[in-house]
DNA sequence: CTGATACATCAACTTTTTTTGATCGAGTAT
DNA sequence: ATACTCGATCAAAAAAAGTTGATGTATCAG
């Protein structure tokens, strides 16, 4: 059980990261409703071809989605799991609902 | 009830923002276990007075962080409604359990 | 083989974000 | 008042992220 307190905050910082553009929070919905092509998503957000190739490959690179090749198509689709992930780093990161008092001798 | 499939991206990305830095992060780590004024802050993350102003600010303006002036003092502790919206936003953006295929005529 | 299509990659450029150090204002203490 | 501390803010510099257009690679069609 990761906490946290410890953990690689480098993968919370990649997942974040990942989902803090627009365009690619656009695509996370396009694939909500099952995979696309490239093709499919340029026409859809009505993007540059390389610009959207850039933004899967970041989300891609953190593990969000996941592609299929298929022929000269290549299938993007939503990693159930990474979002898993994401939902579970947020659990450990939201202040407990007892929240331990600090001793508030004075401060600092 | 509403769908990421239309809602205010720009919400998301500003909250996914403000968490996707590692020192934001640190300082949300910080904050768990309860609230902190700067001085605390820049000796436990080792970071200059100015920096840890700028990210508290991030944190601040996406409403993950509230602050509380007490004397010459500014505390800051974690806002749980803003984490609450943090994980509704994912569950909108979760892949659905059973997903709709989309007709899948050749492609593009 | 030749030409066309889907997509990745690269380099140059633009924009945004982050860091740093200096300065300013408010609150405290003497 | 004077001096000091906490913390916000600002401007300049540095670093990172995103955009664009061109080129490369693989696949398919004829």
């Amino acid at each position: 059980m990761a906490t946290v307190t410890s953990p690689d905050l480098s993968r919370a910082v990649e997942l974040f990261h990942a989902l803090s553009d627009e365009t690619r929070l656009e695509i996370v919905q396009r694939l909500r409703s099952g995979e696309r092509c490239v093709c499919d998503l340029t026409d859809l957000l009505e993007a540059a071809q390389s610009r959207l190739s850039f933004h899967l490959k970041v989300l891609k690179d953190a593990g969000l989605v996941v592609d299929r090749r298929d022929g000269r198509w290549v299938h993007y689709s939503l990693n159930r799991e990474a979002f898993g992930e994401v939902q579970e780093l947020l659990g450990d990161m939201k202040p407990s609902a007892r929240r331990l008092v600090v001793k508030d001798d004075g401060c600092c």
